[in-house]
RNA sequence: GGUCGCGUGGCCGAGUGGCUAGGCAGAGGUCUGCAAAACCUUGUACGGCGGUUCGAAUCCGCCCGCGACCUCCA
């Protein structure tokens, strides 16, 4: 049996607002679609909560044993500033490069830090740019299809036509049509659109413009909702399984995504929808625009007015992992730090589990006991499966540390467990760490400095048995200092950074 | 203003109509030359007012407070 099908999983689907068992449309072959950054500067820590709760479900859902295939797109032209211009190109004119120099200098820059946070490259990653041709076939589908009208070169989505005709418009982000159509805000280019609740899928470019590319209605570039369409439809197909995002892009984005594959495609574009809730700073949605930000670069340097000090990448990590992705998340130094010293007591776990050994043919088991832990790492699939519950996971993961603690100092002994549930709780333990939640230790030293450290920790320890305290607090003391941490242990000492 | 969500112990944060969340801090203990680290044990809770119910922190209503979205957002 699969484990799929052992612990189906169970997720809060956006689109009807309820939690619903999953049903793959081709298991075990799985579809999933998340919305990137757009690459016009430095990814924020909001980003990178996003970017990990889709890397756990990725992680879990392949865990599950579902063959998945992850695209999640680089976004690289068509998003627009509230004054008409180019993320990119604007960028591009501040920094003095090319547009293509500043989406790959920063989509580099992403990458670096999805790698730091222990997140699995996706399936698939196409940039938007390099999907123009894709863009413009959809956009001449929407218009045959009569979900578009032409002005001056640029094309529009006909909101109120498609709204009127489907019963489909707003659906998911719990929009009211009639709202829309009386929408009054001033806008760029809002001369040009029948309704303000239109939206440009082609926009002929001005002369300042410099990302531009021939097309049947003029020289310009796509729409900022177009490429996910385009490309979800191209890699993934015209309905797939699951479609994620930050929550922030339910509306307009999503929204309009849907419209325009209706209205392209004639079918649904997804069938469960996944938005995961914000990072709040001072209780407050953490946003560039007003400075209530602080860069994942400063959280682990510590350079910040909001923090006391540096945090370790994998703290970060396990500080999402303790609440649900769909809930916000408060950032605070308390809480970080918290998440420290908690994120160091799993990891002390892990490599009592590795070296866990089933010992052969023990019949006189502690049935309850065995059972105790067995029941436990159940446990650790139902939480995930039920709406991948990360912060239930993690205090069943809790309990499962306190167990191997015990079997560590002896409290529990081995032959008190069945050969089963040594087994799984080794097994289950490791994997779901390191290869479900993605946590992984904290960098060691190298070799060198092990045996540099050896010769230390020796010295340490033969001033130690001739009780000469003073040079033994001294190795202790100075060590510290460089940042270097001794553990006394029952079985010699060793050392942290 | 419209739509939606939240309010849990000192802090963070899950969850459920009756059965321990978990982490951090606090308290006690083991270990230790001292300390640190590590480990074990452990108390305190569900914004306010009504209602439904044998029973609600969990469901419903109202109130108070907070937040998100409403064409920049992950």
């Amino acid at each position: 049996m699969n484990k799929y099908e052992k612990f189906p999983l169970h997720l809060h689907n956006s689109l009807t607002k309820q939690k619903e068992k999953f049903e793959a449309i081709n298991p075990p072959h799985l579809g999933l679609y998340v919305c990137g950054p757009t690459v016009y500067s430095d990814v924020h820590l909001g980003n990178c909560r996003t970017f990990v709760s889709f890397d756990f479900m990725f992680r879990y859902l392949m865990h599950l044993g579902y063959n998945v295939r992850y695209v999640r797109n680089i976004t690289d032209v068509g998003h627009l500033l509230d004054d008409g211009e180019d993320r990119m190109a604007k960028k591009a004119k501040v920094e003095k490069l090319e547009p293509m120099e500043v989406a790959q200098k920063y989509a580099n820059g992403f990458h670096k830090m999805m790698d730091i946070l222990n997140t699995l490259p996706p399936s698939i990653e196409p940039q938007a740019s390099g999907h123009i041709p894709e863009q413009i076939e959809m956009v001449q589908a929407i218009l045959d299809n009569g979900y578009a009208y032409e002005k001056n070169g640029s094309v529009y989505f006909d909101t109120v036509k498609f709204a009127k005709e489907t019963d489909q418009y707003g659906k998911l982000s719990g929009r009211v049509i009639d709202d829309l159509l009386s929408e009054t805000r001033e806008l760029k280019n809002q001369d040009e659109k029948n309704n303000p609740a239109d939206f440009a899928i082609w926009m002929k470019a001005d002369e300042r413009h410099i990302m531009r590319w021939n097309s049947p209605w003029s020289e310009g570039f796509p729409g900022w909702h177009l490429e996910c369409s385009a490309m979800s439809t191209k890699y993934l197909g015209k309905t797939f399984d699951i479609h994620g995002g930050g929550a922030d892009l339910k509306f307009p984005h999503h929204e309009n995504e849907i419209a325009q594959n209706h209205s392209a495609c004639g079918s649904h574009p997804a069938n469960y929808w996944v938005h995961t809730n914000m990072l709040l700073m001072n209780g407050k949605k953490m946003s560039k625009s007003d400075g209530n930000t602080i860069t994942p670069q400063q959280l682990f340097s510590g350079e910040s007015e909001h923090i006391s000090k540096g945090y370790d990448p994998m703290t970060v990590r396990f500080f999402f992992l303790q609440a649900h992705y769909s809930s916000t998340l408060d950032l605070s130094d308390d809480a970080l730090l918290a998440a420290e010293k908690g994120f160091k007591k799993l990891m002390n776990a892990l490599p009592l589990a590795e070296k866990l050994v089933a010992v052969s043919e023990n019949s006189n088991y502690d049935l309850t006991l065995s059972n105790q832990i067995i029941e436990k790492c159940d446990q650790c699939y139902i939480e995930m499966s039920n709406d991948f519950n990360t912060a239930k996971t993690l205090a069943v993961l809790f309990e499962l540390a306190g167990k191997l603690n015990e079997i560590d100092n002896g409290q529990i002994k081995i032959q008190q467990l069945s050969t089963e549930s040594i087994e799984r709780l080794k097994s289950t333990f490791t994997s779901f760490v390191k290869d479900v939640l993605g946590l992984k230790p904290e960098e060691k030293g190298n070799d060198k400095m092990d045996e540099v450290m050896d010769i230390l920790l020796n010295l340490r320890k033969d001033a130690r048995a001739n009780k000469n305290w003073a040079l033994s607090d001294q190795i202790r003391d100075q060590l510290a200092a460089a940042g270097i941490v001794i553990k006394d242990g029952k079985e010699g000492s060793t050392y942290t950074f």
